[in-house]
RNA sequence: GCCGAAGUGGCGGAAUUGGCAGACGCGCACGACUCAAAAUCGUGUUCCUUCGGGAGUGUGGGUUCGACUCCCACCUUCGGCACCA
């Protein structure tokens, strides 16, 4: 008997494949359309990792599964080519970044075939490439007509080991998110994008994403961080009359304001402390504070330690003089940088009072009480009635946050508003692999954008990566350049664009790959978008997911896209782990898909990932249950090669004819409902596979006096069954059993309500809910008919001998529960 | 502190609407085949047990004829945010 030997069939059919265009888009409208998007991948030199055959295994699934259901599939790969790793490669093995991209991008693409994904190939989109990158270019250009894209000087976030500037999204615990070293603060002109603009949408939006994990949604509203309040101007008298606005999430508490601090930052205070004698302390303080970490300055366990500028506000209510404090726990890029010190019902503002000995004013009591604030220990911060607040006095204090912002607004002193956490993301970069921001600098006309018709604006080749500066600034040819509005010599900008706007719109790119002209057609994007199940790693809920349903809402309202929401549904897949641990190279714990491939074949890789946990949990790699998956391969190689001589014959199925027939039909459309259900309902691929070992449990202990009609159906239906699993086996057992085409061109089965029916099901019979005896009863059995065959089991009667019987419940084809006492 | 997720045999995990807890697989044990081994096939495998049963899904309560599933309180683990005004 031949043997299951994976590699000699998987690269016959790859081949296969690739021969006859199986994989390539279809077109055919009268389908519905399915768009599955899998991550793609940063062509790094490390090549392909089992995270990465985690997330190709997924989307293959569901892909071949929707093809096989009717669907015309968008299944595409792709790189995401751009970024540091090239150039830190560039510096130190003198290689080209190009070259050495392009070369990784080869390497991944050969290992990901091996894997016998069903992707159209014809259209690969790598974000390097001229072709795609001069749309980058063309999309901020957009951006910037639209008054998306705006340059300034602000305190940034500086990474020292990769020599650039990083978003806000990019710090994670004050550290860079790729090589974790501590982020410290540089004054740069940058560019941003207005992503602020969009807060509110990208807030709503979530809204409308049922089928996003609640995690995901969570971190990106944590993130925007949405908080409403109110501004409140307090007036400087000594500086004739200039005002400071504060933002307060608690108007409600605008009476029991004692004193004000502002950022260190804060552009008022030069003026402030300007002769004061405490002005030399408060400059030495601000410098130090300049010096610190965001995790030293912001950490919950930093003291607070403030300065008394010696300057009064006036209170826009009450007009009391209050004093204005400089403290570190203020930071100047949240809200306006300035808060209202209410120490009565604020911890923070109470521990700083007590430290320096501020004023304490009560302006909330409990309902039923009184509250002093000579014995005030710690801050009141729960509702209560208004007190020493004017007109207000008396009122609850949640109907004061509303009247007193009001308040604020009709006497032109602030009034509500809302504030966000999010901030414009920097997208300037100082580094060379990445998309050339198009902007030319000219003396006479300023900032000029480069026309659409000149892009690309190519990366240069005369370039020096010494691992110091851009290595842009270093090309002769480049900087130089005309003004494209008065054509006098003018300087380009020689930052290039952060990569994760590459990957906000790659999704785009492939509905019309190919478009020389502009970034992607609107009916090609309309035919395919939104991507309806979109594949990858959770590390990326916040910032490529955000920065990818902005650019989608700018593109919607550029009117270039009929959908606001890029991504409907959202699969996060876990990590993959080995002995409980994340895969890593200095635990040497890791575990190369190329070698399992090559042991036991990319089917059974596939298998066990799909098999071993649900696609959103951690896996823990587990050789021995690589072996399973072989093993349960083979047995199914075994079950069609002893059964090959029923694939010549004409054979129908008579499922009536005897009761093991019936009995393995009932248990075929049983599968089939189930894996059709767990496949496309519930991205539960682990217990649809479960369900097809027992079909093949079932095959194995089919009688063989039985029914072969029946039998040959099951055989030829299990093979379809596992076809999007594990595409080559199936492949060359559908050649096996005489059939012409590929199987992966072959209607996925429908289950038959009427096999599902048996005239006999098994009900068990509790006694207070303990399960004592179990029988068969007819299905067609109504109620009555059911409790009295429960109630005259043998077992039944002796255990219900000596009691009265309260109640019996009856739940037809399940159970019958007796309740006695 | 706030927000989110999870907790089930030796292990990965299953139980879709409140209805037989532990499907399926791994591991283990025993048996068949074999000179022997591997492979394969078969049987068993939550725990305790005086073999009648009893206990059991992180803990404690509750609702219900019936709870892994619903409600309340708590514990543990993981993840996100956090001097955010």
């Amino acid at each position: 008997m031949k043997e299951y030997k994976a590699n000699e069939i998987e690269a016959k059919w790859q081949k296969y494949w690739e021969q006859i265009g199986i994989h390539q888009t279809e077109e055919d409208l009268k389908k519905p359309k399915y768009y599955t998007l899998e991550q793609f991948p940063y062509p790094s030199g490390e090549g392909l990792h089992m995270g990465h055959m985690r997330v190709y295994s997924i989307g293959d699934v569901i892909a071949r599964f929707r093809k096989m259901n009717g669907y015309r599939v968008l299944h595409v790969m792709g790189a995401d080519a751009f970024g540091l790793p090239a150039e830190n490669a560039a510096i130190s093995r003198g290689i080209n970044p190009r070259e050495w991209t392009i070369n990784n991008m080869e390497r991944i693409r050969s290992e990901q075939k091996l894997i016998g994904a069903s992707y159209d190939w014809d259209r690969y989109v790598g974000t390097c490439l001229p072709d795609y990158y001069q749309f980058t270019q063309w999309l901020f250009l957009l951006l910037y007509e639209r008054g998306l894209a705006y340059r300034k000087k602000a305190s940034v976030n500086w990474c020292p080991t990769c020599s650039t500037v990083l978003a806000n999204e990019q710090v994670e615990d004050g550290k860079c998110w790729r090589c974790d070293t501590e982020v410290t603060k540089k004054e740069l002109e940058q560019w941003f994008l207005r992503i602020t603009d969009y807060a509110e949408r990208l807030l709503e939006g979530l809204e409308q994403l049922p089928k996003w994990p609640d995690k995901v949604k969570a971190m990106q509203r944590n993130w925007i961080g949405k908080s409403e309040g109110a501004h409140v101007t307090f007036t400087i008298p000594e500086l004739e009359n200039e005002q400071v606005t504060v933002f307060t999430t608690r108007p409600d508490t605008l009476y029991g304001v004692t004193y004000m601090v502002l950022a260190p930052e804060h552009p008022l205070v030069p003026q402030l402390i300007k002769g004061k004698e405490t002005e030399s302390d408060i400059l030495a303080f601000i410098e130090q504070m300049k010096k610190q970490t965001d995790i030293e300055r912001t950490s919950t366990d930093t003291e607070k330690i403030g300065w008394f500028t010696g300057a009064y506000a006036k209170h826009p209510l009450t007009e009391k003089l209050v004093p204005i404090w400089v403290a570190n726990y203020v930071l100047m890029d949240y809200g306006t940088g300035a808060v209202m010190g209410v120490p009565a019902h604020d911890e923070r503002d109470f521990e700083f009072a007590k430290k320096y000995e501020l004023p304490i004013q009560v302006v909330i009591r409990p309902e039923n009480d009184e509250l002093d604030e000579k014995n005030l220990s710690k801050a009141f911060v729960e509702d209560g009635i208004l007190v020493n607040s004017g007109a207000f006095s008396g009122m609850p204090n949640r109907q004061g946050l509303q009247t007193i912002a009001n308040y604020l607004a009709d006497m032109k002193k602030g009034g509500p508003t809302v504030n966000y956490r999010l901030r414009d993301w920097l997208i300037s970069r100082q580094r060379y692999w990445g998309a050339p921001i198009p902007m030319i600098y000219c003396e006479s006309c300023g900032v000029v954008p480069v026309p659409k018709e000149d892009l690309p604006v190519i990366l240069p080749e005369d370039v020096v990566f010494d691992g110091k500066r851009n290595p842009l600034t270093t090309s002769e040819s480049f900087a130089q350049t005309t003004c494209p509005s008065c054509g006098k010599t003018a300087q380009r900008e020689t930052d290039t664009m952060d990569t994760f706007i590459d990957s906000s719109w790659y999704f785009l790119r492939y509905t019309d790959a190919k478009n020389s002209k502009i970034p992607f057609a609107k009916e090609n994007a309309d035919g395919w978008m939104p991507v309806d199940e979109y594949i990858g790693g959770i590390e990326h809920a916040v910032l490529h997911l955000l920065y990818s349903r902005f650019f989608t809402k700018v593109l919607y309202d550029a009117g270039m896209l009929s959908v606001d929401e890029p991504f409907t549904s959202l699969l996060t897949q876990g990590m993959v782990l080995k002995d409980g641990a994340k895969m890593s190279k200095s635990k040497g714990n890791v575990v190369s898909p190329l070698e399992i491939i090559e042991k036991y074949g990319a089917d059974t890789a596939r298998l066990f990932i799909l098999f071993a946990a649900p696609p959103d949990r951690d896996l823990d790699w587990n050789d021995a249950g690589v072996e399973g998956s072989y093993r349960f391969l083979s047995r199914v190689w075994r079950l069609i090669v002893q059964n090959k001589d029923l694939f010549h014959q004409e054979l129908k199925p008579n499922g009536q004819s005897d009761k093991e027939a019936k009995e393995l039909r009932r248990l075929l459309h049983q599968t089939i409902k189930k894996v059709t259900h767990e496949i496309g309902e519930r991205n539960h691929f682990n217990t649809a596979i479960s369900s097809i070992m027992e079909l093949v449990n079932g095959l194995y202990s089919y009688p063989e006096q039985a029914d072969r009609g029946t039998f040959k159906e099951g055989l030829e239906t299990l093979v379809i069954l596992l076809a999007p699993f594990v595409p080559h086996i199936t492949e060359e057992l559908w050649e096996m059993m005489d059939k012409e085409g590929s199987i992966h061109l072959v209607s996925w089965p429908i289950h038959d309500p009427a096999a599902l029916v048996q005239d006999e099901v098994e009900i068990v019979v509790q006694i207070n809910g303990k399960v004592k005896e179990k029988l068969m009863v007819p299905t067609k059995a109504d109620r009555a008919e059911i409790e009295k065959l429960a109630l005259s089991q043998e077992k039944v009667q002796q255990l219900i001998a000596n009691k009265t019987v309260r109640k019996v419940i009856v739940v037809p084809g399940r159970l019958v529960n007796i309740v006695v006492g």
